[in-house]
DNA sequence: ATCATTGCAAACCGTTTGCAGCCTT
DNA sequence: AAGGCTGCAAACGGTTTGCAATGAT
């Protein structure tokens, strides 16, 4: 049996395997389905997609394998929509701190649906500023930004 | 028939009416409800809260209050839960701001539940240079925290 | 009296749980 | 061979739509 994988399910299956999971055809055909798609998907979305393309997956493993890979920080949801998201290889470093940090920055293309991961150096200040200045203690922080990206916005 | 009902209640109603919006049993009950309530409230547990009261408002009627009070800015909603919040009244001028900038700032504290909306001055900063530096719009955004209140933190 | 608004019925989407059986290891 | 994982069944929570009846103006 055949799978075209490429870099982000190779290297979450590759996670997977390290932390004792075992490599099954639906976790395969999941990660393959996030690493084709740049809008994200929710759980029930990736059925429909799958069996459309002839894939069976029951939806009720669809949530547990998203379950699996959320621990593991394979995959980023998105607080608005609920919607799920490969962790870019190439932000894997500022994923993982982002992760670990519980903090999330989104933004999403209205025009073109396109969701990217951002990068927001001076965040942590603004936020500490705040927490000097209303005593509160600050564990977690979600950033959803929304608007054009930069080629719906030039175009 | 009486309604106790406070200064957000109040206010909201009169923007309501003045919209020519007509002003019923079931508007003025869940209007209440978000008064009391500072956690926020899904549709459907406000259906469950008044029907514990002996109000029964059908749960349809709910989301379409709801729907109602957000396209006039009343109510919050939160990204995370989806739960709604009631527009607090001393932050009306910064709120509606907000709300015509589309921006929300919320802090939830995760010991008390307790939801409150936070000023957050330099945010637009931080995020007018992402603007420069990625060449993208930003029309909205959702800032959500999580942590502990001045007095869950102290406590 | 008018017509905005509600309640009811029904369907739908999305999610979760338990259990038996399959398939990776 | 063992047991992690999936598929199936079923139930639930939450949301939405259409239509007839109600009630605020």
């Amino acid at each position: 049996m055949w799978f075209i994988v490429g870099h982000y399910a190779t290297h979450a299956l590759a996670v997977l395997k390290e932390k004792g999971y075992r490599i099954t055809k639906p976790r395969r055909l999941v990660l393959e389905l996030l690493e084709r798609t740049a809008e994200g998907l929710s759980p029930y979305e990736m059925g429909d997609l799958l069996r459309e393309n002839g894939q069976e997956i029951d939806t009720v493993s669809i949530y547990r394998i998203i379950e699996t890979l959320e621990k593991h920080h394979l995959v980023h949801r998105l607080l608005g929509s609920g919607k799920l998201l490969k962790c870019h290889l190439e932000d894997e470093s500022h994923c993982e701190k982002a992760q670990h940090d519980h903090c999330h920055h989104f933004f999403i293309c209205t025009a073109c649906g396109a969701i990217q991961e951002v990068h927001c150096p001076n965040l942590q200040e603004v936020l500490a500023v705040l927490e000097a200045a209303q005593g509160i203690h600050i564990t977690e922080h979600s950033l959803e930004l929304r608007g054009q990206c930069r080629a719906c916005y030039v175009g």
